[in-house]
DNA sequence: GGGTACCTGAAA
DNA sequence: TTTCAGGTACCC
């Protein structure tokens, strides 16, 4: 479900709600998510960001002492700051809910709880993931962030040249572009007049930059709707998204080309559903 | 590169 | 009953 505009959407509403907030401890409900040993007892949120379409939360604290050290045990500078990735995958969700008010219990997979609330993680799928990482550098994925002004459409020329594969799953790779995902892949190319099919190298300077573009404005437009809902996203208040109501392509099947009338076509490729108008994608 | 598995549920 | 789903890891 989640891409990086609903990732967003999430990371901007959870900042203010949490920043600032001491946790209680983590309570991990489905073993899939494997076991975390590191108690976060008493660490403090710093802030809420997101890496691609991974939710972190910053988490910092004084000095403790570590538990696996010999006998005498020493405080640890190390467990000064942590980050907490969280991976929504399909269908996860993290939701805030106030002191007083009760969480939420279906797919239940995970609970944060903190002074004053809790940030519970609800995945129906249960693909989602949820990691502890000690330094910064384990979350920085290879890929570029596309809303980041290093992301130029020079770059992502230079990205795409000499590439054999379709653009449209090309799109999809998270160690080249960060964050794209099914829907926005293709709202992209319909708006930048480009044909899933073709391949990434093969497409000219003028074509990148229309690409460039496309990608900047469908993100960005999207994160303004707080993301697209089809059926299960949900922000970090559990209310939808209102993106969906834009999408030109995703989903249209046989529905008319918003721009110019000709049939929404639906292919599949590398297992993925993909919408284009034939008609004005070339 | 693409196919498949992972998991659960909704919709065709 | 079968197909499909916003993601990605692992297999050739």
């Amino acid at each position: 479900m989640p891409e990086l505009p609903e990732v967003e959407t999430v990371a901007r509403q959870l900042a203010p709600l949490v920043s600032g907030r001491v946790v209680e401890r983590l309570e991990i409900l489905d073993r899939r998510l494997g076991r975390i040993r590191t108690s976060l007892r008493g660490l403090r949120i710093s802030t809420v960001s997101r890496v691609g379409k991974q939710l972190v939360v910053e988490l910092c604290g004084p000095p403790r002492r570590t538990r696996s050290t010999g006998a005498k045990g020493h405080a640890s500078d190390a467990a000064d700051r942590l980050w907490l990735a969280v991976h929504l995958r399909m269908t996860g969700r993290l939701l805030w809910t106030p002191a007083g008010r009760a969480p939420p219990r279906e797919h239940l997979r995970a609970r944060l709880i903190l002074a004053g609330g809790e940030l519970s993680f609800v995945d129906l799928r249960r693909l989602g993931t949820l990691r502890i990482h000690r330094s910064r550098d384990a979350l920085q994925a290879v890929g570029v962030e596309p809303l980041a002004a290093q992301l130029t459409s020079r770059v992502l020329a230079d990205l795409l040249a000499g590439s054999a594969q379709p653009i449209k799953p090309w799109l999809l790779r998270q160690d080249r572009l960060l964050g794209i995902g099914n829907i926005y892949a293709s709202e992209i190319l319909h708006r930048a007049h480009i044909h899933p099919e073709r391949p990434a190298g093969s497409l000219g300077a003028t074509e990148a930059r229309r690409l460039w573009l496309a990608v900047r404005q469908v993100l960005r437009a999207a994160i303004r709707h707080c993301g697209t809902t089809i059926s299960d996203f949900q922000d970090a208040r559990g209310r939808a998204g209102s993106f969906q109501r834009r999408l030109a392509v995703y989903g249209r099947e046989g529905e008319p080309c918003r721009r110019c009338g000709g049939p929404v076509e639906r292919r599949v490729q590398a297992g993925r559903s993909s919408y284009f108008c034939g008609r004005c994608q070339r």
